[in-house]
DNA sequence: ACTTTAATTTAGTCTTGACTAAATTAAAGT
DNA sequence: ACTTTAATTTAGTCAAGACTAAATTAAAGT
């Protein structure tokens, strides 16, 4: 049995490795913050998975998961996830308040209880903010959407997902109506970075700063 | 917040005080046993506790709860109660399995995740082995039951607790068709503390160990 | 190529909660 | 009352995973 500390760093290391858009290696300092630890703390860690295998570390150069690493990680993302989800579906979390949660209760379950809420869901693949949810396996289907801010004008589309990273963030998008699922239309972008203003669901017209059109996914209509 | 280790160890001490019938002191060596760990660590253990003001101690002659201590033995009870009940519940567990499942996720769960179970099973008041669930006050309604063992022969009575220790011994019963609420009929006492002749539900005969019967409280009828 | 800066690593410390081995205390038996 | 035994405590270690301060390395600028 892994430490959860062990699983936190795993997992914050595969999303560092597949969130960003550049190829670059995963470097210390970057690990430290997402772990809120210092960076010293960090190399220890660092130094410690390479000793167990689960990733490939170059002193100075940063840090690449093992194909070990990367199933340890998915598992324990998929926990992560299932969890969020069921927090949402079965207990009627908001989407800003399961990320938090589940952050400790997915070092806490077994294979028994991610088999039956994963039933429970009805086996879904898509997690409370739209993640991709990986299976048993370790397999993870990595959707890439465009961001809405990079959507043109007068388009229409879908959301699919949004980052979960600030709980406030999420809370404002639900109080503009903006869910997964929900559609909307870039009615105007603001020239030089500026807002964005949006047709929600046909029905109210909202204006969205740029940060958080960055942080909304979605899929373009036709 | 108190580690997950301080939490067990005021849990078990709180049962060590209630469960047992004498109103005896609490040892160390109980406490150890209970734990799992050399007897060197729960004394540690005990006196980092007795500085928190979470017990009395007197070197050599045992312990006792404050009530601060007992409050947070409580707390940790009833998630673990609530938690248990939730599982079997609402995903089906066996009643064997969920104690295990249970001991991890006490410790990992929020408040908010408490009164959402709580309320998802319309707040109960009896856990999956008929344990009573302290309310969120700390108060605890606890129910003296006698024994299946100690019950005369003829008399019929009603399953309301089970011990929960072995979860072997929990299957067993279960395989027996003895569940909460059971309605069981005592046949035949065989004399030296021999095995027990049961009518299960005006239906089943079965012989019963003294020790199975032993970890069965029962409400007898008129 | 040299210097400055920023990132990283090393060295040493701390806390938590376990352990073993040795010492002490209390209880029980004669 | 003395001795034996069993329980308990003390003393000293260990591992995990954090920290600070100091040393080192790599990258960037002149």
């Amino acid at each position: 049995m892994l430490s959860q500390s062990v699983e936190d760093y795993l997992k914050i290391i595969y999303k560092l490795e597949n969130g960003g858009e550049s190829a670059t290696k995963v470097t210390t300092s970057l690990i430290a913050e997402r772990m809120a630890v210092t960076a010293a703390s960090a190399t220890n860690m660092i130094k410690k998975l390479a000793e167990m295998n689960l990733l490939e570390y170059a002193p100075y150069r940063g840090v690449e998961l093992t194909q070990t690493g990367k199933k340890i990680a998915l598992e324990t993302i998929r926990h992560h996830r299932l969890i969020e989800l069921y927090l949402s579906e079965a207990l009627g979390y908001p989407w800003d308040a399961v990320d938090a949660e589940a952050e400790r209760l997915e070092h806490a379950i077994s294979e028994e209880f991610e088999e039956r809420i994963d039933k429970a869901l009805g086996y879904p693949t898509v997690g409370a903010h739209g993640e991709p949810i990986p299976n048993k396996e370790g397999h993870i289907e990595e959707q890439i959407y465009p961001r809405l801010s990079d959507i043109e004008m007068g388009r229409r589309a879908v959301i699919r997902r949004v980052s979960d990273r600030d709980p406030e963030m999420l809370r404002y998008m639900d109080d503009m109506g903006l869910q997964l699922g929900t559609t909307i239309q870039v009615c105007d972008k603001a020239p030089f970075s500026g807002p964005i203003k949006l047709l929600v669901e046909a029905d109210a017209e909202h204006l969205l700063g740029l940060e958080v059109a960055h942080n909304i996914f979605v899929d373009p209509l036709e």
